[in-house]
DNA sequence: GTTAAAATATACTGAATTGTATATATCGAA
DNA sequence: TTCGATATATACAATTCAGTATATTTTAAC
């Protein structure tokens, strides 16, 4: 199945802005990338900045879903699945497109206080632990928010550190980090 | 004493940097904010790159200093010292000009693979977890290094979910973390 | 098939940005 | 005092980039 214009411009853009950041990209190259005019591009998306919104938005709907999905594969316990998160996580940053959290990378670039991009990203990030608060709560797990804000804490360290150091083992050893917490709570 | 012009613009360049992100602010902003030429500021720095590698290494050095410092006047006993950290982590979350990890900031827009600025922030990371990791051979636990790179991970996640749930206490949750996982070592 | 919306091709505007050029002034040290 | 390095003032060159303009063509629904 063919994608549509608007489709095929997010994505262009979102594998420019993964590789090389938000400002370092021109619509220029993205339109190009997407073998679109950038006219069709302006047509879709008003201004850039409503084109890195969409891109964040498409992007966080697609990668928490199918993140998701593959825990869920991982195991059918509640505890386990906890575990699996972090299984998942090593998995993305094996992958080839890892280049650290698109959307803390776009807060970086556009710290304003209140834009939407910092609103998007909050909800991201918000909906992903209430996730692992439903997984400790389905476990039965009594202080699920404080753990799961724990288990965030991990893995988003996670996510700097192997995006800095280039090593996905960040993943194993929040793992472990992980199965202690949850032992302890 | 006053400040060497050097001095003054990595100051401005910093301050700016850090409210407005790397690529948005102009050497032309930087300059006039320092109230010195840019003819002097490109006498000084040979490239708009070089003046960011310069601003991350005084950075570097003055922050994790002052970090140290503070750490160590809070106690004198190491496994103590491993619970201030997230302490002093918390006042920096709380201080004024608190705007996520300028390291990690600059590599999510300047994510070149073999970049200085890559180099140099991958240089400050592991500077920091050695010092953690001297901590906890002073206290006596055994496994040193797997423990100091799991409380590394608590401090990279609460940096990250400071900045972008702009709440600060995301430290204390990593410092509960933290103690749980020192006890079980 | 007609028609209106969507897309193309291409060029352009205006502003911003990095870095340089030139001519002049300040200032510390030999 | 003089000389060389550091700094100023100001203008300029060369790109780049977001966004627009115009005229034409394709597409898809009615």
């Amino acid at each position: 199945m063919k994608l549509s214009k608007r489709e095929q411009l997010l994505q262009s853009a979102l594998e420019l802005f993964s590789l090389f950041g938000y400002s370092a990209v021109g619509v220029d190259a993205i339109s190009e990338r997407a073998g679109i005019t950038k006219k069709t591009l302006y047509h879709h998306f008003h201004s850039k900045e409503e084109l890195i919104l969409a891109v964040l938005r498409y992007y966080d709907e697609r990668h928490r879903n199918s993140f998701m999905r593959s825990v869920e594969a991982k195991s059918e316990n509640p505890k386990e699945r906890m575990l699996a998160i972090f299984d998942i996580t090593e998995e993305w940053f094996n992958s080839s497109n890892f280049s650290g959290c698109l959307f803390v990378r776009a807060m970086g670039e556009y710290p304003d206080e209140g834009s939407s991009i910092r609103r998007v990203c909050q909800e991201s990030k918000i909906l992903f632990q209430r996730y692992i608060q439903g997984l400790a709560e389905k476990a039965g797990l009594k202080n699920s928010s404080e753990l799961s804000k724990q288990l965030m804490l991990l893995i988003e360290g996670a996510i700097t550190l192997a995006q800095v150091k280039n090593s996905p083992l960040c993943a194993k050893n929040a793992k472990k980090a992980a199965h202690v917490l949850i032992q302890n709570s």
